[in-house]
DNA sequence: CGATTTTGACCAGCGC
DNA sequence: GCGCTGGTCAAAATCG
């Protein structure tokens, strides 16, 4: 709410979804992972958020995950956790939250340990789904956001709707 | 006026 | 059993 989505945030825009990532967005996935709990069934759904849903799989280079991620550590605590789609994204921005399209509802934050950073957790405000989102900066390097998703959405975003409902050149 | 953020309290799991 | 930590809830405040 500190922030308007029209002037300050430049970078968050309806470009940022569809296959080919706009030069328009300003900041950069360094690094990205994705970490699955041991699902039950090869629940390949949390695949297919990587690349398709979030629309950064494509032609991303998954380079060296490991070059700067603290984040590594909570895999071990990822064991504990089942059945949970789990996507971790490391960005370089100034501005940790961004509009992926859907809607979050902010319901939490904490501060971190070993951080001088706070942590805050999103849920999805659409009805029924009750997908969550931890967003927290990197202890680091400040221009590092870490954001998690939690679980898979149970419609399409407003965006790749607009999208899908858009004819095949309206984004130029 | 409805929806969303804020912030502290509350709760559960883990380690010692 | 106790205390710590991380995660969630809920009531009040705020925004549009």
């Amino acid at each position: 709410m500190d922030f308007s989505p029209d002037s300050s945030n430049p970078n968050l825009n309806i470009t940022f979804y569809p296959d080919n990532l706009d030069p328009v967005t300003e900041f950069e996935l360094s690094d990205y992972l994705m970490l699955d709990g041991g699902v039950f069934e090869e629940d390949s759904s949390s695949q297919s958020i990587a690349s398709s849903e979030k629309g950064l799989g494509g032609a991303n280079e998954i380079s060296g995950a490991t070059s700067k991620t603290p984040i590594m550590q909570t895999e071990a605590r990822e064991k504990k956790l089942e059945q949970r789609h789990r996507v971790a994204f490391i960005t370089k921005s100034e501005i940790e939250v961004m509009d992926d399209g859907y809607k979050w509802r902010k319901y939490g934050k904490k501060p971190v340990k070993n951080s001088p950073n706070p942590r805050n957790y999103y849920k999805c405000s659409s009805g029924g789904c009750n997908v969550k989102k931890r967003i927290e900066r990197d202890r680091d390097d400040h221009s590092y956001v870490i954001t998690t998703y939690e679980g898979s959405h149970n419609h399409y975003s407003p965006f790749t709707v607009y999208y899908n409902q858009m004819p095949p050149n309206a984004w130029t």
